[in-house]
DNA sequence: TCCCAGGCGGTAG
DNA sequence: CTACCGCATGGG
């Protein structure tokens, strides 16, 4: 077991950073910390006074020499966020005060392949299954870490989840997504430097036409994946909340649903100073959190 | 029972 | 190119 405490960061909150919506293997427990699986390691947050303490344990697989390596990474901490928040602030009262109220988002740099798969999966689907069928696909395919007299499991490698068959990939719940999530990791494990060729690429426009020819993957996805662990934070993911709060703030149809997607993208383009997947979180965060307390 | 969920792929026009 | 439809599954 490892640990590490991160004195007094800034612009680091556990709820906003794991209830903003990008990521899926963390969980709130009990007694305010939150747990997750994440790469190889397993990890408990706790935030105590003004720092956070970090505790875990990996298996021997990681690519990270240690917790604190990790951390640094996949939390981004040599991103300072107060220089955004201070650009977006500034372009509207909107922005303003969902920066105020998620003032602590930090965007994840997860790992790209369990990324991929992760989305595939969200497809028309909802995030308490999402969840639960990411959770059943680590059990059966991944690797075993101990951590506090507990069991968890990685998300696999291309490798290890190549050993699911479609019918496998079905009787996991994961309904018509099993042959896209097949066919890409084929794809993938097919192209030993899929994803070192992909993180090379230049232009995020290059790495979203990529992305595209992959089984399951459409516009929505891609974007996902180019943001949550990828950093292109000029990618601009529209779901239905998405889609909802640029209606609701900046175009005032009747009907969001006839909102045309092209319309908010290039609105987004306009406004959000050529980071609007940043801007994209703390809106949405903002959104939810409205609707789930109303 | 019916409806919906962080879309996508396929097909038709 | 855009518009629509079917899709597995489980929870409300």
């Amino acid at each position: 077991m490892e640990t590490y405490v991160l004195k007094n960061p800034d612009s680091f909150n556990l709820e906003h950073i794991f209830e903003c919506g990008q990521c899926f293997r963390w969980n709130k427990q009990g007694d305010n910390t939150y747990l997750g699986v994440a790469e190889k390691y397993v990890i408990r947050l706790e935030k105590k006074n003004k720092d956070i303490i970090f505790k875990g344990n990996k298996t021997k697989n990681s690519k990270f020499k240690n917790l604190e390596e990790f951390v640094e990474y996949y939390f981004d901490l040599n991103t300072d966020y107060s220089k955004y928040k201070e650009k977006l602030s500034k372009v509207d009262n909107y922005l303003d005060e969902s920066i105020k109220f998620g003032e602590g988002i930090r965007i994840l740099k997860q790992d790209v392949w369990e990324c991929i798969i992760s989305f595939i999966i969200s497809a028309n689907n909802n995030i308490p299954r999402i969840k639960k069928i990411i959770e059943r696909i680590a059990l059966n395919y991944g690797e075993k870490i101990e951590f506090e007299g507990n069991t968890y499991y990685t998300f696999p490698t291309p490798e290890e989840l190549s050993k699911a068959s479609v019918e496998d990939l079905r009787n996991l719940g994961t309904g018509f997504r099993d042959k896209r999530i097949y066919n890409t990791t084929q794809i993938i494990l097919s192209n030993e430097k899929y994803i070192e060729n992909l993180k090379q690429m230049k232009t995020t426009k290059q790495m979203k036409e990529e992305l595209l020819k992959l089984d399951g993957v459409g516009p929505k996805v891609a974007d996902c994946i180019l943001l949550f662990s990828l950093q292109r934070f000029d990618a601009f993911p529209i779901d239905v909340w998405v889609r909802r709060v640029m209606n609701d703030l900046y175009i005032h149809n009747e009907d969001e649903n006839k909102v045309n997607k092209k319309m908010i993208q290039k609105l987004a383009e306009e406004k959000f100073l050529g980071i609007p997947g940043i801007a994209q979180q703390y809106l949405f965060y903002w959104k939810r959190e409205q609707e789930k307390r109303a």
